[in-house]
DNA sequence: TTGTAATGCGTGTTATAACACCTATATTCA
DNA sequence: TGAATATAGGTGTTATAACACGCATTACAA
């Protein structure tokens, strides 16, 4: 049976209103799911967030990606994304390139180096997704992604 | 209609998994809710984190309560609630005495200056949530805590 | 009754998040 | 064409997150 989130949290009075419940349920599961996946990534020295951005840029292949378009197509919202790269591109994952045509832009590509450690993550990554919601089934789990897309489409 | 996550982060290749999908969907819908949730926040000069400190303090009342309840019962983990703490007791929000019958333990409470504080807070919260949530029944809404229950409980 | 472990809390340090601001290049349009 | 605006990206700074470690007090047990 699913845990209550009054008992997880001890909290002793009900939830305001269920627009409250359902918001710390999103708050808290979210935290607990991550730290769990956090782990997978820490032997790796890397965190989930510059994990999302190798496998974007592998997702873009040889052309690259700019770093507003990267910004726009992480998860969460990054407010630093340049030195997120910087860290990246230090670590030699990614490369960085001025364009030639508008020279305003950095075209960023994933290195050799990178797309190995994106291969050595593909499958401990599916194991922990497993590990994490395995026990859900699949009606179980497409209802939970259409609701969310749902609370996250504003009235 | 509620948008899909693939378009959202303009990802061209199908999930790997339903698992994917939807931890992917609980990282970005939590980002983005808390994200619009911390505006309500900012002209408080106070986080969500610290929000969620002062309601736990006040559900706790006069008795208070020692810094390991407060870091169990917060939604999400925190690694450094001392200083969470220090910086709330710096702004006259709450008061901590070493207890007497054991001096190990550190008794927190919530001072009346907190107190108003969540007073001044409580109704534009409630409005932030209904913002965010209001378009959402009370099925789906609870479908939503339910399913998020089932994700957290390990197979 | 005294060594040993457990508990509760604090501190030091580094990396990252968050926010505002700044520079360079390109575009637009009077 | 040249001033104004938009766009792409970078920098400076502060606060907080994250991690490891240390100290004081209490409980336990040989």
């Amino acid at each position: 049976m699913p845990s209550s989130l009054r008992d997880e949290i001890k909290q002793t009075r009900p939830f305001k209103s269920l627009e409250e419940e359902t918001l710390l349920s999103i708050d808290r599961t979210a935290a607990l799911l991550l730290h769990r996946l956090a782990d997978t990534f820490k032997p790796h020295d890397i965190t989930i967030t510059q994990y999302n951005v190798l496998r974007i840029l592998r997702g873009a292949g040889a052309e690259g990606l700019c770093r507003n378009e990267i910004r726009d197509r992480l998860i969460a919202q990054v407010p630093d994304v340049t030195r997120l790269l910087d860290r990246l591109e230090q670590a030699g994952l990614l490369a960085r390139e001025r364009a030639s045509d508008d020279r305003r832009v950095v075209t960023t590509r994933i290195t050799t180096l990178g797309l190995a450690l994106l291969q050595r993550l593909d499958a401990p990554v599916a194991g922990a997704q497993q590990r994490a919601l395995g026990h859900m089934n699949a009606t179980q789990l497409r209802t939970l992604i259409d609701l969310l897309a749902l609370a996250r489409t504003p009235a």
